[in-house]
DNA sequence: AACAATGTTTAAAATCATTCTAAACTACTT
DNA sequence: AAGTAGTTTAGAATGATTTTAAACATTGTT
């Protein structure tokens, strides 16, 4: 991603260009899928050399979610994972090595889903496949 | 559930029938099927007038989970959540008031779920269907 | 019943992820 | 260039959870 579109993808989402969000908005959106949590991110920034406060890539993270950028992902090991799929849809989370992998929502069935409480609608269906290595599997087969 | 089928089924699981777990497990066990953050059960044990530390909440919820006496949830909310139904299943979870309600897993069918990456196998499935109220429905259909 | 051995509970401190605060700073408009 | 409104930041605060180390309770043995 250029400087340039990097700065119109903001604008668009009326976010001012800074410095910060010009460096965490080249690093997230290259067009490829990424799952970071805000520790994640800071490390890689870091390692870039660039040095930005832990509050300002939180700060960061959420607008960019608030704007529709980013996907917040709850229920992955203890922190909030951000995810540039911002389509819906469904993951792997590998547990030996607490790696994200995307499934999209047109490769899952899910059918037979019970009638929602009075008064309830469905906001939303988030489906996380667990996975572990094969070596590891667990003695029952109970879960 | 009796004070003596209660110590029995500490005592099957290999754990000493102390006053503390003894009330933990009277309230947890009986039979219905119950949510709880540690803090939750922390408040339902004082409103019985019992007094127990946090850190023994905690620890307990966390020997009731490795015997297999309770299931621990993540990804509701802020907290860890450990729920009394042991069988595999999945939630609703009611956004508006922090409410969960189980799924058996019979009642939802996972359908053309993609292959494991190599030398991976699947550990477990968690689905969390999301509710809110009617009234409150999202303007765009989009998640 | 008393004893030791081991397991358990506890308050308090520590940790970890995250949010808040208020002051310093930067981008945009005029 | 100046003003204003938005942004960043360090550091404090918060909330959930874990750790620590000392006090305490339960169990098996005498």
């Amino acid at each position: 991603m250029t400087a340039n579109s990097t700065t119109d993808l903001l604008r668009e989402h009326n976010l001012r260009p800074t410095r910060q969000r010009m460096a965490l908005a080249a690093l997230l959106f290259d067009g490829t899928a990424r799952h970071v949590t805000a520790e994640s991110l800071h490390d890689q920034v870091k390692d870039m050399g660039i040095t930005l406060s832990l509050a300002t890539i939180y700060n960061t993270l959420h607008q960019f979610t608030n704007v529709g950028l980013l996907k917040e992902i709850k229920g992955i090991g203890d922190a909030k994972w951000f995810d540039t799929n911002i389509d819906q849809h469904h993951h792997f989370f590998d547990i030996s090595n607490d790696h994200l992998i995307d499934i999209p929502a047109s490769s899952i069935t899910i059918s037979h889903l019970p009638a929602s409480p009075d008064g309830k609608v469905i906001d939303g269906v988030d489906v996380i496949v667990r996975l572990s290595d094969k070596s590891s599997q667990k003695p029952t087969g109970k879960n």
